[in-house]
RNA sequence: GGGAGCGUAGCUCAGUCGGUAGAGCAACGGCCUUUUAAGCCGCAGGUCCUGGGUUCGAGUCCCAGCGCUCCCA
């Protein structure tokens, strides 16, 4: 390529359009009209053909080269692209890749391309990305095509591209090398537009609603906030140890003390623990705080923040068919509907088919499925058995469990007219945990008396990294007004929105134990 | 944490009872101006995940480990 002195790492070019764009500019009448002309001047050589036809210039990488020696035949793929899908084709196709164009076909001619494109292609290996310009046609097929009137090398792939039919399959090297997945699986490209689409959704609503966005500290002193063990860094200036978040939750509130009114933040977590289907170490909650709002407005938001995104889902993907109803596996749920609501007392009840209230049926059903019972309070005992209960979900139906024990949930403000209930809930859909609500506790003799009940509780491992924060019991002290809190896990939610079981699929680079270690 | 499965050429995969390591595609050299996974001829390509063991002989059987996937807790 060199040697023909040719760059094979390419220039800026200006003017392109994408695949997408490209099909779009396909003009009929155009085209009929040049290929009359065509005709007309057969045999008549030195004539000068009109020629009507939208010219484009796009980018592309090659996925498929034809090569019939005086015309070869390219498929090119951008990021608005996928592969064509013909009958007889038995590959599932996803709703992500229905939403797409097919990959654009360009015709290299040896009489129409100006030098040096014919060589250039001639030279092309699969993987190549290339910019091609040229007048839209229709081969007798009927497939719209580019025939190019100049081909440029964008930049030499060296590495061998996946195979031109399979394709990259292997789950662990397209989450390690996602930067071929992102090509070879349109899919993933369409999962991670959706998901920024998603996000831009999510935020507008939130701004909409006059939340501040904000950002707090991911390094800190303090691993606040939730039940997890933190990754420990080192901080060489001040000689100290430092943790990764765990969660915004304790920053967000101080910022209601200091009198705003309605705060949010994306919070990248990291939690030093397990990792399957629905675990990375480190995972995007979006946490959001409401000045005199409760449990019962951030129900309110959430519901209308998964409605919306499945909304957003449902015009790219599924514009055509009727209702608000995505697929999730086998499941078709309907975020139309309002949701489910569902106490925990009630649940319980359905799940288990007695009281919550009937202590010694607790007991002895503890007792027979196996779990501790001497010296366990009811309530634990309760909460226990609630796990069979939650199966009682119908994980079509997006449904709010709520109204917590008030002893299970130490932080949460109780109901005015029952204290022994919870102003806490979780939202379930499709069998996920999706988010966690409380109307937030707000006093600070009785947070300071929780913080102080956990640490006693804790072994000393985890005592290195559980502290007592006492500047955040001082926020309280100073004043915090009642408010509704919320955090939704945005990795799963984008699992739930996009049909996809793993959040592996959803994260475009996860954690991955490294090779040779 | 428990169970199951997978790991063979760049990619997708075969590999029988333990007996010389295979195919398609990609790459490489040729031919071809309307192809649709193009076709035809030729050529080349291997740490069979790693390490042990059994055996005259191991991709295959056994043990341990590594990585990934799925199911369960």
């Amino acid at each position: 390529m060199r040697a023909l002195g040719l760059d094979p790492y390419g220039q800026r070019t200006v003017g392109l359009v994408t695949v997408a764009e490209a099909r779009s500019r396909y003009d009929e009448k155009a085209d009929a009209a040049h290929q009359a002309a065509s005709a007309a001047a057969k045999g008549n050589p030195g004539a000068v053909v009109a020629d009507g036809r939208p010219v484009v210039k796009v980018a592309g990488r090659v996925m498929l080269k034809r090569d019939g020696g005086k015309l070869m035949w390219l498929q090119v793929r951008d990021h608005t692209s996928g592969p064509a899908r013909e009958a007889g084709d038995t590959r599932a196709e996803t709703a992500a890749e229905r939403a797409m164009v097919k990959d654009l076909q360009v015709a290299v001619s040896m009489k129409d391309c100006a030098a040096p494109g014919f060589d250039v292609a001639k030279l092309l290996d699969l993987g190549d990305v290339v910019v091609v310009t040229g007048p839209l046609m229709k081969t007798k097929t009927g497939e719209v095509t580019v025939w190019a009137s100049s081909v440029a090398l964008a930049c030499k792939s060296i590495a061998p591209p996946p195979e031109k039919w399979s394709g990259l399959q292997d789950t662990e090297v397209r989450y390690r090398r996602r930067y071929v997945d992102l090509y070879a699986n349109p899919e993933t490209m369409q999962v991670a537009k959706m998901r920024a689409m998603l996000v831009r959704e999510i935020r507008g609503l939130l701004e909409e609603r006059g939340f501040l966005e904000v950002e707090t500290p991911t390094l800190q002193t303090l691993a606040g906030g939730a039940a997890a063990r933190p990754f420990v860094t080192h901080m060489n200036a001040l000689s100290i140890d430092l943790f990764m978040r765990i969660a915004p939750e304790l920053y967000l509130k101080r910022l209601l003390v200091g009198g705003m009114p309605r705060v949010f933040e994306w919070s990248r977590n990291f939690r030093n623990e397990g990792l399957d289907r629905s675990h990375n170490p480190e995972f995007t909650m979006i946490e959001l705080y409401e000045a005199f709002g409760s449990y019962e407005t951030m129900m309110e938001i959430v519901e209308s923040m998964v409605r919306r995104c499945a909304e957003r889902v449902k015009r790219e993907w599924f514009p055509d068919e009727p209702g608000l109803v995505l697929p999730y596996g086998d499941l078709k749920i309907d975020y139309a509907r309002p949701f489910e609501k569902v106490t925990y007392e009630v649940l319980f009840e359905k799940g288990l088919g007695f009281s919550m209230h009937d202590a010694a049926r607790v007991r002895s059903e503890a007792k027979k499925r196996g779990h501790k019972v001497d010296g366990v309070a009811d309530i634990l005992l309760v909460n226990a058995l609630f796990d069979h209960a939650e199966g009682a979900i119908d994980p079509s139906r997006p449904t709010f469990l709520m109204d917590y024990p008030a002893p299970l949930c130490p932080l949460t403000r109780s109901k005015p007219e029952r204290p022994e209930v919870a102003e806490r809930f979780e939202l379930f859909i499709g069998g996920m945990e999706l988010g966690n609500a409380y109307t937030e506790l707000n006093d600070p003799d009785v947070q300071e008396a929780k913080f102080r009940e956990q640490l006693a509780g804790i072994d000393a491992e985890e005592n290195t990294f559980r502290n007592f924060d006492e500047d955040f019991v001082y926020a309280l002290k100073v004043g915090m007004p009642p408010a509704g809190g919320l955090g939704v896990g945005i990795d799963r939610l984008m699992m739930l929105m996009m049909n996809q079981h793993s959040i592996r699929d959803v994260l475009l680079f996860p954690l991955m134990r490294p090779l040779g270690s």
